[in-house]
DNA sequence: TTGGAAAGTCAACAAGGCTGACGTAAATTT
DNA sequence: AAATTTACGTCAGCCTTGTTGACTTTCCAA
C-alpha cells in the first residue's frame, strides 16, 4: 500500500480499480430497473412511461418542456409515452392559467397507485443496498455518483434535490 | 440526529434519502454511458456493441453462452451484434477445440483498438469522479453497487473480478 | 445410435429512441 | 397591428436493440 509522491494512496485510481467500478455499475444498473421493469411488463407500459411518472410525482404541475429536460428525450418520444398516460387516465394536463401554452402535468389518484407501487418496489431494493452497505457507505456512493453526472444533469438532480 | 432504538442512525433509510439515490443512479448512468455513445454515434455501432467487446475484451475466449449470461439478452440479439463485429473484423471467433460446438471469441487488433478508445473515455469519467469523491466514497460507492446487484449477476460481476 | 446441448439463422414484431415537417395557439417583440 | 417566437402536439418514417418462435447443423455423451 505505497503513497505516492504526492503523499496521497491513489491506488484507487489504477485502471483495474476503474473497471471494476464500471463493470459494478453495469451490473447494479440492471438490479436498479429489475423490480419496476417486472410490474410494468404485461401493462402497456415499460421504462420510460416508469421515467415520465416518477417525476410528474417528484415535481407536480412541471411542464412538458422542464421534463423534457430532464428526461433527455425529444417532444416526440416523450408525447407518445404521455399520451399513454393521459388517455388511461394515470396523468392529468392542464393548461396553464399564466402562460396557457404550457401544459402542467399531474398524477390522478390512478397514477398515484401506480407511482407507489413502482417506487416501492425500487424503494425496497435500494433500501436493501443501504442497510447492507450502512450510512457512510451510502454517503460515498452518492458523492461518486454526482460527480460522474454530466453537469447539466448536475444541475437538474440538484434542483431536484433542493426543490423536495 | 437522533438514533434509532436499536442504536443505529437509520436517517439514510428515508424515504427521501432513498429517492435522492435512485434519481442519482439515473442521473449518473446518464454520464456514464454518454462518453462511448459519443464516439460510437456515426459509426455503425451502439451501446450493444461496445457492451460486447468490453466483456470480450475482459474474457479472451469466453464463449458465446457465457456472454449471454453476462449480457442477459437473447442469443438473436446478441447474434446480430456479433456478426456485425465479426463482419467488420473486430472480433475473431473460433471454433473450440476441446468443444468443437463452442465459439471462443476474441478481440483482433482492430478490435483492441476500439476498445481502448472506448474504455479510456469511460475510465476518463469515472476516474474524474472517483478523484472529485476521493477513497472512501469509492469504497462505499462499490459497496452500494453491489448490494443492489441481483445475487445471479453479483456472482457474474464476481467471477470477472477474481479472474482480473 | 439417439437424445440433447450449443450455436446459428430466418422471420416477424415491439419499445423507444431519432429526424424532419407541419400546425396551432399564445405570448412577445417590433 | 403585424411579425416572430415559444410551447406543444402530431404525422410519417427510420434505427437500434430487445423479444418470441421455428428450424437447422454440429457434435458430445449416455
Amino acid at each position: 500500500m505505497a503513497d505516492t509522491p504526492g503523499g496521497e494512496n491513489l491506488l484507487f485510481l489504477t485502471d483495474e480499480q476503474l473497471r471494476k467500478g464500471i463493470e459494478a455499475m453495469f451490473f447494479a444498473y440492471r438490479g436498479f430497473t429489475a423490480d419496476p421493469d417486472r410490474i410494468l411488463e404485461g401493462m402497456d407500459y415499460g421504462r420510460a412511461h416508469h421515467r415520465a411518472i416518477h417525476f410528474v410525482h417528484r415535481s407536480p404541475g412541471t411542464t412538458v418542456s422542464n421534463l423534457l429536460a430532464i428526461l433527455g428525450v425529444t417532444k416526440q418520444s416523450l408525447n407518445r409515452v404521455l399520451r399513454t398516460l393521459i388517455e388511461d387516465g394515470l396523468v392529468r394536463s392542464e393548461k396553464g392559467r399564466v402562460d396557457a401554452r404550457e401544459r402542467h402535468l399531474y398524477l390522478t389518484e390512478k397514477g398515484l397507485v401506480l407511482e407507489r407501487e413502482l417506487s416501492d418496489a425500487q424503494r425496497a431494493r435500494m433500501r436493501a443496498a443501504y442497510r447492507a452497505a450502512g450510512p457512510s457507505a451510502v454517503q460515498g456512493f452518492r458523492q461518486v455518483l454526482e460527480a460522474m453526472m454530466d453537469p447539466e444533469m448536475r444541475k437538474q438532480y440538484n434542483r431536484l434535490k433542493e426543490g423536495g
